[in-house]
DNA sequence: TGCATATTGTACGTGTTAGTACTATATTAA
DNA sequence: TTAATATAGTACTAACACGTACAATATGCA
């Protein structure tokens, strides 16, 4: 049970990064969820639910209501995939687009700040443990 | 952004964590969650919902579903605080225990060959990194 | 071509998860 | 002792999260 400490300070710790982003989120009306596809989308081309999901590590059951959620406030749009008659392919409207410059690199700001207590050496080695360990769980 | 590496990999680690997880309980019709209050009140004496809460790292409002859940199930018993009469007292019943005994060794030992892959110095330092990005959550 | 198989996204069920409001009980201090 | 305040747990709501099953479409190969 030696690795006791370390797995209950992976939980914890990725809870406290929820609740600290959550705050800052919760102004605009947005769970961290919602608010992490705007910022993936931010930017960049529609792309497939399958593209998003993956991004965002959100399982596409999941997404289809996340993403019902952010149409029904105007600030995504789906249209059907030329390549593909399966798929979609999801983007922010103009609307979303305004919101995301809006809000993104004030949320970036605030994440920076926490992250910054760690010197670079420091994220590094941490990036590159939890790295390891997550290969650990997937093999 | 350079604290983006490591933010993903705190995310990921922390779901492939879970699926690693889960895989295991799922053979005992258990949830992550439902195991995690089994492990915590195995070879303990009964305790209130907030202890067990703090511990287990559930809030409140989810607790009372949970252990409804496993009270349903013949694991859980509560009874009445003696000494405070607001509060109850949560333990496992019979069958809570013998389940325990019977899967608590398999399934520290499924984590262990995880974790072993890293080093004790490694999981030091990780554990010492995550608390300390906790700290700058929390602050 | 035509069939077997894989992939895309939706539908649905169960179970967290967080937050807020609420009731009952304890505690504190005037 | 009473009034103000704090705490324990429940009720309820909205939104995730994950798994399975499903229909529509693609893709591979015989």
């Amino acid at each position: 049970m030696i690795f006791l400490p370390t797995l209950t300070a992976l939980v914890s710790t990725y809870q406290a990064f929820n609740r600290y982003a959550s705050e800052d989120i919760k102004q605009f009306e947005l769970t961290m969820t919602q608010f992490d596809l705007i910022a993936t989308l931010g930017n960049q081309p529609a792309m497939t639910f399958r593209e998003l999901g993956k991004k965002t590590l959100v399982t596409k059951g999941t997404l289809t209501g996340v993403v019902e959620r952010l149409v029904a406030k105007g600030l995504l749009e789906t249209r059907c995939n030329p390549d593909d008659a399966r798929s979609q392919l999801v983007g922010l409207t103009m609307l979303g687009q305004n919101l995301f410059e809006s809000i993104f690199p004030n949320h970036v700001f605030h994440l920076e700040k926490a992250f910054a207590q760690l010197s670079e050496a420091e994220l590094a080695q941490l990036t590159q443990l939890l790295l390891k360990l997550k290969q650990s769980f997937q093999s």
